[in-house]
DNA sequence: CGGATCGTTGAGTTGTATCAAGACGGGTGG
DNA sequence: CCACCCGTCTTGATACAACTCAACGATCCG
């Protein structure tokens, strides 16, 4: 059956998000198997869940690409965060009631696995190790917004963006989405203003003079990595606030 | 003794802090009073912890007022949150090992409890309750590093200013550390400038306009408010993102 | 083929940074 | 007790990064 494959999908994402922050015991990831998820498809560029609203389960991503942000009263819109298969980037909403932002696939349709609250109660309290890589979870979201606060408050445009790609190629590479140096980011320049804190057509200009750099290629929804050493070094990339179990050997081969 | 009264001040902050987040059974507020304390006194403006250490304690601040930074290689810095008494500003190393950011009081001298990292793993395991208010005070601080992020990227520097004042307002009315319209923020412009992404010369410029709107007064380390409802509209201040259990019947009256 | 979305370009504007210098103010030492 | 000094605050002049507005080109899709 597609979708028992899917579920399947789902758990495998899960279980590899979770093996890149923490280590579990055989019976914690064999009760992570057992979880029930709830599936769901969601178009491009659709929103998930939505500001001031109470979820009672998580949203597990197992395709796709999502991203989370708040709207202001004028109609801008600040991203906080990229999601990437794997991810459960509404994981707060387990202690946090009421949802102070709203979550949204972004570029292409994506594939949801929903998790009850229950359970991962039931989980988390039975198994210390999950909770333990749960919360570790949640901490490494909120080391990534600190990172991108200081983008955001202190770093240039173009450092900016190169940061972000770097950051990307990372997280992508941790849960197997990103081979030596490319990946698929299917955002428009738009949603990238968005994140970046700037305008789309700044960004247009950002990215031709990172492109004259030849640092990286950007065509379709592909990112292609030219010179990794001068990315992270433009964006002053120094990927320890990731936390990831193995922050080494890296695209730079 | 001098000591034996600190303590229980750092004991009381912290149960303020906890009952402002979440509500705790007669228990385990009994074990959380019984939690050792490491008190250690630290001048102001100096470094408490240090980006790329391995701590082993987590530090509750019983006095004083303590921010979080990272330094980029130019020297320039960019604050990411300001603390306050009962707050544990690097809770977060409960299950990061590595920090990856600095940690210093800032403007006055701060007294601070250290909690060895052992005691507050035994006492989770022991009390859930505990457990999950600490998941949520760091979830909390996320929510504030993701508001923060919106005002970084998306807000004027007036507005980004009028929204941490109305931010500090009501953490410190939480803890019972502001008055109707008044409380102690001992930051200098250049602290200010740090922490909204802005240069000194330019938070120097939108401290001149904010006062001459008559929204508030910041004279020495102590802001007046004047207008709570004018501050609030021009910061775009909406609570919620703070989570508190009681956010109504705020500094307006 | 037409419309919608996205990307690109140019011109003009503005918010904020930088540089430089002076004023203020509180603490220290002579 | 005064003089001095250092950090902070303030002000002015100038520079520039990024924004806005507006128009046009490129794709894609129905």
């Amino acid at each position: 059956m597609v979708e028992a494959q899917a579920n399947r999908g789902g758990h495998r994402r899960l279980i590899c998000k979770l093996q890149s922050i923490a280590n579990l015991a055989e019976d914690e990831m064999r009760d992570v198997q057992l979880l029930p998820l709830s599936l769901k498809s969601v178009p491009a560029d659709t929103q998930i869940v939505r500001d001031g609203e109470r979820p009672r389960e998580c949203c597990l991503i197992v395709e796709g690409f999502v991203c989370r942000f708040k709207m202001l009263s004028d109609g801008r819109r600040q991203i906080m965060s990229f999601h990437i298969p794997g991810d459960i980037p509404d994981l707060q909403s387990l202690h946090l009631k009421i949802l102070d932002h709203s979550i949204a696939a972004v570029g292409v349709p994506a594939i949801l696995a929903f998790i009850q609250h229950q359970d991962l109660h039931d989980i988390t309290r039975q198994h210390a190790g999950i909770a333990a890589a749960l919360w570790r979870d949640t901490l490494i979201d909120a080391a990534i917004f600190r990172e991108w606060m200081v983008g955001l408050g202190r770093r240039a445009a173009i450092r900016r963006f190169a940061h972000l790609v770097c950051e990307m190629a990372l997280r992508m590479k941790a849960v197997g989405l990103a081979d030596h140096q490319t990946y698929d980011f299917p955002v428009t320049q738009s949603d990238l203003g968005d994140a970046l804190g700037l305008s789309t057509v700044h960004v247009n200009r950002v990215l031709q003079e990172i492109r004259k750099k030849r640092l990286l290629e950007f065509k379709g929804s592909t990112i292609t990595i030219r010179d990794w050493k001068g990315l992270e070094e433009l964006g002053q990339f120094d990927p320890i606030y990731l936390h990831q179990n193995s922050a080494a050997g890296m695209l730079d081969g």
